[in-house]
DNA sequence: TATTGTTATACTCTATAACTATA
DNA sequence: TATAGTTATAGAGTATAACAATA
């Protein structure tokens, strides 16, 4: 129980699951706490990069596209409106398109540099001769 | 947005966090609903295969291997101590050790033929070529 | 009829602070 | 002093049901 990573003791740690999900858990909260620092939230910053250089996304589309319920995008949105990032453009009586204000394009280049450098460094964890078989493998599992 | 896994007009679809993250979320909804066929989440089966064979673990030490914190091990007990799959026996006036009921055995069985076959379902949606990659990818970033 | 945006709600997971009793 | 078990609480993510207005 002196291992740090408390993984050397447990019957679970070469189960591919588990580990997914151990590992997931920990990157998330590793890029969580980069993003926090321009007080965005994961999902936060999922949308302003989803919605980068379009103009043209619903929230139920946006919704869609990142498996985040529609009831669920609207305190997102809401905050992210507080927060000057994003701006509604009516399309009918119905729709609003989401796109980025002027503070949100700006934001973006700042969420830009933190998931490119959280990327990298997720990457360079990962042994070479493994490197290239992580995205297929993942991509796989979401197929 | 008419592609059932939303994955092409996503921007983000090829980035390895943000991959990690979903196929982790649609692994965990899957295992969960496979469990929960047996009236168990997820943290009460690894709790169940971590204790399997041994009787000498106390709460803290099962949370501290299996990344739960001490507070959110105890409804996480008392859950499983009600459903008669585990019993407390003191070690001293302050410690108890954790060790798995006769129905928590019989239980073990079933959590177990779950898990086998939820991981080997895993594995199989992994193409052969990146297959042994992916735990030594997944252990490379959790060191 | 189906969809959009929304409200309300609830459950799970996770995290922290604090307390007591004991080691 | 440090640790075990516990309580209380809060934040975040996620899920469903339902509603009014509009397509």
């Amino acid at each position: 129980m002196t291992d740090p990573n408390a993984l050397a003791d447990d019957p679970l740690a070469r189960l591919p699951g588990y580990l997914l999900r151990r590992a997931a858990n920990a990157m998330m909260t590793d890029l969580a706490a980069r993003l926090a620092v321009i007080d965005l939230r994961i999902s936060d910053a999922s949308v302003l990069l989803l919605i980068a250089g379009r103009s043209d996304m619903t929230s139920s589309e946006i919704g869609r596209v990142l498996e985040i319920q529609r009831a669920n995008m609207v305190p997102l949105l809401n905050r992210l409106e507080s927060a000057g990032l994003i701006e509604r453009r009516p399309l009918d009586r119905k729709s609003q398109a989401i796109g980025l204000s002027a503070a949100g394009e700006q934001c973006l280049a700042v969420v830009r540099n933190v998931t490119d450098t959280f990327e990298e460094h997720l990457l360079a964890r990962i042994p070479a001769q493994h490197r290239a078989h992580f995205v297929p493998a993942l991509m796989a599992l979401l197929a």
